[in-house]
DNA sequence: TGATAACATGTTAACGTTAACTTAATTATT
DNA sequence: AATAATTAAGTTAACGTTAACATGTTATCA
C-alpha cells in the first residue's frame, strides 16, 4: 500500500463542495457556518480521517500556544509537582506544555532547548542546573526574543524572569534547628561544585555555623566524588549512603547531618542504621524538599519544605504575561520562603 | 519598543545580498556554498539574531523528527528511566522527544495527545493508564495514520505496537515466593478497578494462590477507596499505608503482603512498624518495580524488577521503524520478563 | 419599503521554508 | 581542446493553513 498522504483542508472542501475556508471555520469553530454545512463537513472529516496540520497552522498564526519546560532531575517528586503546577496554569489559559529532560550535560541542555525553539514554542521555562554551554545557548535564544523564565537556577538577563525558593535561608534554618538542639559537629552531605540550589543550601549551612560561632570542619562537608551525573544508574540515595559512610569513618564523627535533599538523607539514614547507630539519638538528620516519602521513613524525616507548586504557578504566569505582552517590563524576581518541617529524625 | 518581527531567511539573504536558498544551505549545512559566502551569512545570522522557523520548516519537509511521549505517573523513578531510554534511542537517530504528562483523566489524556499531534510529531509513545475516552481519541489518531506504540497498557489495534513487562508472571513469582516461605494468608494492596498493569499483578497473585490451592480471601485484597487520582496530593505511599491499616484491623491479619508497587510497599511498611510488628518476622512484604530506594528501606525491600530501560528502547525502536517504513507490517508485541529480587523484607 | 444588521460563504494572499530544477562558472579528465 | 564533473549560486513553486477582505443572502428595524 503506498503511503497515504494525509487529508488536507482542501481535500475535505473538495469532497463536500465548499471552499477550504469554510472547512477551516468548522474546524476552528469560529465565523459563520450553517448547521447543514457544518454537519457535512464534520462527516467528511471523519470519513477522511482529517487532522489539522499543526505546522501550517502555527506558521500562519505565528504562535503555537505551547510552552516548553526543560527539567533536569525529573525523578524528584517535586519536579513533578512543579511540572503539574505549570501545566495547570497553562492549560487554564489554553496553552499546552511540552517537557524536555536534560539530566546530564550542556549538550543535552542545548538539544532540549533547541528542539523546543525549533518547534516554535511561544516560551520557555528552564529549571535545569546551570552550566556554561547551556547558558550560552539559552542566552542566544533569549536574544532572539523568545520569552524565558528560569526556576531555581542562576541566569541573569534583563529579559528573563526568575523564581526560586530561598535555599540559602532553608539551609540556614535546617542547620540552626540542629544547632538549637545542641549539636556542634554537623555534617553536610551532597556538596557539588556545580553550583545551583544545593550550593545555596550549603551556604545556608555555613552561614548558620558562622553565626553561632562554630568552626567549619571541612571534613564534615562531603559530596559525590566525581561528576556523578555521568554515571548511569548512580542515584542520589547512593550519594547520601556513601557520603555518610565517609563521615562515619572520621576519627570524630558528626552528631548531626544536614543532607542536600531527602533522597540523600534517606541514603544517609541507611548508612547510619547499618553502623548500628540510632536516629536521632546518636545522629540526627535533616533533609530538604519534603517528598511524600519523608513521613514514611523510619524515623520520619525532619526536612525543609519548598513550595514547588507555587514556583511552577508563578513561573507559568510570568511567562504567559511575557508571551501576551511584549512590553518589555522590568525583570521580575520571586524568591519564596521555605518551611522547616520537624519530624522524628531530629527530636 | 514595537514588537520586532523575528528575522527570516529572506531578511538574512537581503542583508548579505544572496538568495534565500543560499542562506538555507548555510543553515542546514547541505548543498554547495563558498566559504566566503558562508561566513558572511553566518555573521548576518548572528547580527540579526536569526532563528529558523520550525513550523515553516516542518510544514515544508512534512516531518518534524520529533516524537511525543505521554506519561501517566511521572514521579515513579522508573518512568524517568523509561523516558531516558526513549530519549537516548531517539536522539541517536536524530529525533527529539517531547513529554506530556497526563496523570489524572481522559480529559488530560486527550489534551496531551492532542497537543502532540497538533504539533505534527512524527509518532507517539503512550504509557498512560488505559481509559475509555483517552483510548477512543487515541484510536482516532491511529486511524489518521500517526505511528503509535504503547507501553504497559491495554490498547489493541492492528497498527499499534506494544511493549510491556510480564506483570502477570511478576505478580505470580512475587506471590509464589511468599507461598514458598510458608505464608498462606497473603494480602494484596493496591487493587484498582481501572485495569492496566496493577490488575495484571493482581491476576498473578490470584493465579499463584489458585495454583497452590489457597482459597482467596477477598478481605485480603484492598486498594484505594475512591478514584484517588482526583485527590490532589494523594500519594501512592498513602494507599499502601491506609490499605495496610485496613488489613491489620482484620480479625485474622495477613502474614505476608504483596504490594502493587514499591511506594505502596513503603507505605505499608510504615503501618506495620507503627503497629509494633516486625518485618519480615510478623509480616513479610514484597513490592514491585525495584526503585533505587528499595535497598534503602528498613529492612531492604524484596521486589520485582522490571526492565524499564529496555522497554523504552524497544518502544522507541519500533516507533522509529514505523516512522521510517510505512510498509504496514504486522503488529509487534514484546512482553519482557521480570526478575524477583529477594532482600530482607521477606527473609 | 428601504436601510441596516446578521449570517453564510468565497477569494486572495501570505506565513517562512525547502525540494527540485536551472544556470553559470570553474576544475578535472580524456 | 573538448567533454565531463564539480562547485556555487539563483528561480520557482509548493507545503496546509488562516487573516483580511469581498460578496451575496436573509432577517430586523424604523
Amino acid at each position: 500500500m503506498p503511503k497515504k498522504r494525509p487529508a488536507t483542508l482542501s481535500d475535505i472542501a473538495a469532497s463536500v463542495g465548499v471552499a477550504p475556508m469554510t472547512v477551516s471555520r468548522v474546524v476552528n469553530e469560529n465565523g459563520y457556518v450553517s448547521e447543514q454545512t457544518r454537519e457535512k463537513v464534520l462527516q467528511a472529516i471523519k470519513d477522511l480521517n482529517y487532522r489539522r496540520n499543526g505546522s501550517a497552522r502555527n506558521l500562519k498564526r505565528r504562535c503555537t500556544e505551547t510552552v516548553g519546560l526543560v527539567l533536569g532531575d525529573i525523578s524528584n517528586p517535586y519536579s513533578t509537582e512543579l511540572a503539574n503546577a505549570v501545566r495547570e496554569t497553562l492549560s487554564a489559559r489554553g496553552f499546552s506544555l511540552f517537557i524536555c529532560i536534560s539530566e546530564h550535560s550542556a549538550k543535552e541542555d542545548i538539544a532540549a532547548l533547541g528542539a523546543l525553539v525549533n518547534h516554535s514554542v511561544d516560551g520557555l521555562i528552564v529549571a535545569t542546573r546551570s552550566n556554561k554551554g547551556g547558558d550560552e545557548y539559552l542566552r542566544e535564544i533569549v536574544e532572539s526574543n523568545v520569552p524565558v523564565v528560569v526556576i531555581g537556577r542562576d541566569f541573569h538577563h534583563a529579559d528573563v524572569d526568575f523564581v526560586s525558593t530561598d535555599n540559602l535561608n532553608g539551609g540556614f534554618e535546617a542547620t540552626r534547628h540542629l544547632i538549637d538542639l545542641g549539636h556542634r559537629r554537623i555534617g553536610f552531605i551532597g556538596a557539588t561544585l556545580g553550583g545551583g540550589s544545593s550550593l545555596k543550601r550549603l551556604q545556608g549551612y555555613l552561614k548558620a555555623l558562622e553565626q553561632y560561632k562554630i568552626t567549619v570542619d571541612e571534613r564534615l562537608v562531603t559530596g559525590p566524588r566525581e561528576a556523578i551525573s555521568e554515571v548511569p544508574g548512580y542515584s542520589t540515595e547512593r550519594i547520601g549512603y556513601e557520603g555518610m559512610k565517609r563521615l562515619l569513618s572520621l576519627p570524630e564523627r558528626p552528631t548531626a547531618i544536614f543532607a542536600r535533599n531527602d533522597f540523600t538523607a534517606i541514603g544517609a539514614m541507611t548508612a547510619i542504621k547499618e553502623a548500628g547507630l540510632k536516629i536521632p539519638e546518636d545522629i540526627a538528620i535533616v533533609g530538604f524538599d519534603d517528598i511524600p516519602l519523608a513521613v514514611h521513613t523510619a524515623p520520619s524525616l525532619t526536612t525543609v519544605r519548598q513550595p514547588m507548586r507555587l514556583q511552577g504557578k508563578l513561573a507559568a504566569e510570568m511567562l504567559l504575561e511575557r508571551i501576551e505582552n511584549d512590553s518589555v517590563e522590568q525583570r521580575r524576581e520571586h524568591v519564596l520562603n521555605c518551611e522547616l518541617i520537624i519530624r522524628n529524625s531530629t527530636v
